[in-house]
DNA sequence: TGATAATTTGACCGGTTGGTAAACATTACA
DNA sequence: TGTAATGTTTACCAACCGGTCAAATTATCA
């Protein structure tokens, strides 16, 4: 008798470990496109390059490719901010935490695209995640935002505020990607937009929260 | 013989007029939570409080409510854009936009999300409006911001990168609003959070463009 | 090899989808 | 008022949806 995914309890087979990549990876692009919703299986395994009972036997439901999907991404999503670190100096941590968002948001823009799709339709699956791990993880970066503005080595702010315009600015870079292209023309259809928008980032950034470049 | 909204070439009455509003604020309320192809139109039906065949009696296509949905958020959504003044002064013209737009995240999110929406799914039906009215817009304004830069009334900056950065911190509180109450806790449920918000991004703005409130 | 388990497929199911046909009800107006 | 245009509803359709099933195929390994 065939035992799909949920029911193994032993490792599992290179077949399956290969397969269930392939499907994610489909899932990934036709989820980050039109929504949970709007994603059909069908779709999913056509991209995926197999039959719908096949990918149905990996994930038994639409539903459980979605979680896995959102689960697996979601703990990636936040690997920058836990590189955040609270001993380095503020200029090259805000500065290379918005690199290397910027640079996620180049390099996997599907990854971005259905974390934003999840949140846009109200976030009905991960809401938990986002008042548990992720609220604690922001909490203590946040903090650390804070002592380095009472040690008079940024502006004073808001230190949520200032994660969020960080979030926005760069995820902007891949949720609206095709406005920013839009609006550029098609000269800056190569990799040429994502060091300009680097740049500008860090002086608006930088200069926004009064830091100097001076060593500290 | 029943004339639908499509062939008439008479003016609209009352009842038409009526019942087009209702239909396009209940699409609007839909659309904008599920997007396009999550979206049904029994739902939308549901919402306006009519039946489906008398919902397509004044929309004949679920695309047709869609395309007529887009084309009026669009425009008005581009308001405070076209407000922006190339004979004002730096400070004031920047900083009522960012209040400008954070009023409109604030005061009619699902516009907001509903644009995120068709632009995160590919933009499969504005394609030719991002192209031509909005780059046409966004070009202009982007000449104003180059021309205050090179009088020294603001710091040297990518002007189509500023843009998109005050185009996407103050639509983060309308697209993300979900993720920015889990983060900030419950306790920011009322409005407080768009009036932190305001302050932190005109400090942010301002001082990232070397703006020092001098009256010019 | 052969037998057993894992994988893949085509046919299919009940429910939902966008949309239609035509009868019925209401309004506008001569 | 009458009547023609406008508006609304019930019943319905074919296509598509997520998901099942049993049969067929392939991999595993004693």
């Amino acid at each position: 008798m065939a035992l799909p995914r949920a029911a193994r309890t032993q490792r599992r087979t290179r077949i399956q470990e290969a397969k269930e990549e392939q499907i994610l990876e489909a899932a990934l692009e036709v989820f980050s496109l039109h929504g949970f919703r709007g994603a059909t299986v069908d779709q999913i395994a056509e991209v995926a390059g197999m039959s719908k009972p096949n990918l149905l036997y990996y994930f038994r439901t639409k539903e459980a490719m979605h979680r896995a999907l959102i689960t697996r991404v979601l703990d990636t999503w936040l690997d920058p901010l836990r590189e955040f670190d609270a001993g380095g100096n503020p200029v090259s941590e805000i500065r290379s935490y918005i690199r290397r968002k910027l640079e996620m948001a180049r390099d996997f823009p599907r990854e971005s695209r259905l974390f934003a799709n999840e949140i846009l339709q109200g976030a009905p699956n991960i809401e938990d995640e986002l008042k548990g791990p992720l609220k604690a993880l922001v909490d203590e970066k946040a903090e650390v935002i804070r002592t380095w503005a009472k040690a008079g080595k940024i502006a004073k702010c808001d230190p949520y505020h200032l994660i969020f315009s960080i979030w926005s600015t760069t995820q902007h870079y891949a949720d609206f990607d095709v406005q920013v292209r839009a609006v550029l023309g098609q000269d800056q259809s190569g990799d040429g937009r994502f060091e300009d928008a680097a740049r500008f980032l860090e002086q608006l950034f930088l200069n926004g929260l009064h830091i100097n470049e001076q060593p500290t």
